[in-house]
DNA sequence: ATGAAAGCGCTAACAT
DNA sequence: ATGTTAGCGCTTTCAT
């Protein structure tokens, strides 16, 4: 039963105009309703279709068509779920105009999105939505000029060519790290992924920014960990390791944000009392997690919702400039950012005063 | 730069052929190694394949060759982990083969992918391989005999038709209900989605099984709550505020896990101490939560492996009789199950008896 | 309103 | 080894 070839044998226009007795431009007719037919041909039409299970082949008339009714939604990591709710969104809308949609995961391999970037273009579709894994897309030169219309998403941001859309990622950082300030905190590690990238740059940009508005911007400590969550967590584990570790940390991705909560726990160190930690995007797992983490929330679904709107526009040959679009994130103070456990430096400044004057006594 | 119509203007084998002075078929032929051709010509060919930026328009090759080196992956729910694992797996050595894959998330909504599968079949893919939404496929019995190679993973095992791979469902809940057993649970409450899932009838039939065994049969409780974290949360979290609450849960699918975590957080129980909890499958976040969650771990990719095996088979027109293929599963024991508080029911049944011993002097 | 026929870009069968 | 040609299943002129 499911041995066999793809539509083998399958019903073809042909046979359904044979059998109809019209032309196979009336049973497209009907089907696609572009030109009207007649009540009597549309019946015969219908009822050759329904006797003959006949389903139209979209490859066909693709090829025909010069378009394939169908997206591309390429993501770094699928895993992560600022993407996921971003995929579902885009699916859920662009299903609405009867787009199909097919989704490539990268697995923030640049190789890896090189390869499926071509796949999807000999496939034809007609537009693109892609977060790119490299800011620069120079690694995909030779595929460039036949891209069909594409729309960046979260990284790339503002790449001349491209509709651009993300999180206004400065802002967000900024107001992150004025919630940690604010707290009374002055350490804090920013812990990010890697400066190549156009949301991370902001992010980080975001941080130093209110760092320096704060006067205290010589203490800027940017932390990289990578993509992943092991790498992450070993990044901030080795600077929590540090005598004088930070009393907070904001971790400005998803993996990076489990990283540091792994970290904080493998060091068994209290949080938020020894160490506060504001995270970025959200798991469901964070809720029972104790504390309750702080984070940034992206604003997933409309940065889904502005990408298909621009998209869709240029599959209607719209030629409007290009637009980058900047969508403001959510700051949820939760249970994971307090105040600093008593000034740390002036603690240990404290600690050596005392000590210098014990020394001196014992001198004395 | 990117509101251009797909391939508009690109360079077809025609383009080539003439550019290289040899026939549309020599560039067929160079392109696809199907036939030898002379290192001449080879050159020419390449030449003017390189000069033109010519890419082949797969479309084109798929409708005639009648076959896509397309593969369908159709899971009901890309946000759990136990299917993402699967389905990079899959990508991963059906790329490897030189077949795409191309991804379809359902959200457990069999209309959904009741849509999705026909877009897919329109598309012509040569093979499919799905965790369907429901057990029975008579929901899509249109369908049917048009789908090309298939194999059914997760759920819908042994179905007629198909060669299908899954988790020892039965042996998994058989093992981990044994756990509880031995560290001397009677009150243990199963936490499913819904019965009508082949992999989940599995499940009870392993936990009932075990049950029976320890002279427990009667004491079996299933508590159903959907494919929902918040309806499995919503359902557990009644049953644990019973007077006789269970002293064991064992959440059978992954959105349960998380759901049974949930609600023993909101009753602010103590885990492990009031209530023991064993999981199904895994998240990164199990790893720094307290306890650390006990489960059953499913072997993902070699369900993927074998999955894509069969379907190769079949992409090779294999005509051998159709597999039912079982994996075993791990029982991960961690720290979120132990020994019950003390026997519940002895603890009531002696306060009981306290009880009337009290009454009855003052009655005295 | 309908039919006949050309052709989307490729591959395979048939020539030579 | 290479060229010629006939389609794959559709849509779309161009007739009528």
């Amino acid at each position: 039963m499911s041995s066999r070839t793809p539509r083998d044998g399958a019903p073809t226009i042909r046979d359904v105009a044979a059998r109809a007795g019209v032309a196979t431009a009336t049973v497209s007719n009907v089907l696609t309703g572009r030109r009207s037919v007649g009540a009597d041909k549309q019946r015969l039409v219908l009822e050759a279709v329904a006797a003959l299970g006949y389903r139209p082949n979209h490859l066909a008339a693709s090829l025909r068509r010069q378009q394939t009714r169908t997206i591309g939604i390429v993501v770094p990591d699928i895993t992560n779920p600022f993407f996921t709710a971003i995929v579902r969104r885009i699916e859920e809308v662009a299903g609405a105009a009867d787009y199909e949609s097919v989704l490539v995961d990268c697995n923030e391999s640049t190789v890896r999105e090189g390869a499926r970037l071509r796949a999807l273009l000999a496939r034809m579709i007609d537009g693109l939505i892609v977060a790119p894994t490299e800011d620069d897309l120079a690694a995909h030169a030779p595929l460039l000029p036949r891209l069909p219309s594409s729309v960046l998403i979260d990284r790339g941001f503002g790449t001349a060519g491209f509709d651009t859309v993300a999180a206004d990622n400065n802002d967000a950082a900024w107001r992150g790290c004025r919630h940690l300030l604010e707290l009374g905190h002055r350490d804090i590690a920013l812990l990010a992924s890697a400066r190549e990238l156009s949301n991370i740059r902001d992010r980080i940009a975001g941080y130093q920014r209110a760092l320096a508005e704060a006067g205290c911007g010589g203490r800027a400590r940017v932390v990289l960990g990578g993509h992943g969550v092991e790498s992450s967590r070993a990044a901030i584990e080795q600077e929590l390791r540090r005598a004088d570790r930070p009393t907070a940390v904001f971790a400005v991705t998803y993996p990076a944000t489990l990283g540091a909560v792994k970290a904080i726990r493998a060091l068994d160190l209290a949080c938020p009392d020894d160490v506060s930690l504001l995270g970025f995007d959200e798991s469901d797992w964070m809720t029972v997690l104790r504390p309750y983490v702080s984070t940034i929330l992206q604003p997933s679904e409309l940065i889904a919702d502005r990408a298909w709107q621009l998209i869709s526009a240029r599959l209607a040959r719209s030629a409007a400039p290009f637009e980058h679009v900047r969508l403001p994130c959510m700051l949820a103070v939760r249970e994971s950012t307090k105040p600093p456990p008593a000034d740390a430096a002036a603690r240990r400044h404290a600690r050596r005063t005392e000590a210098r004057h014990i020394k001196g006594r014992m001198i004395a």
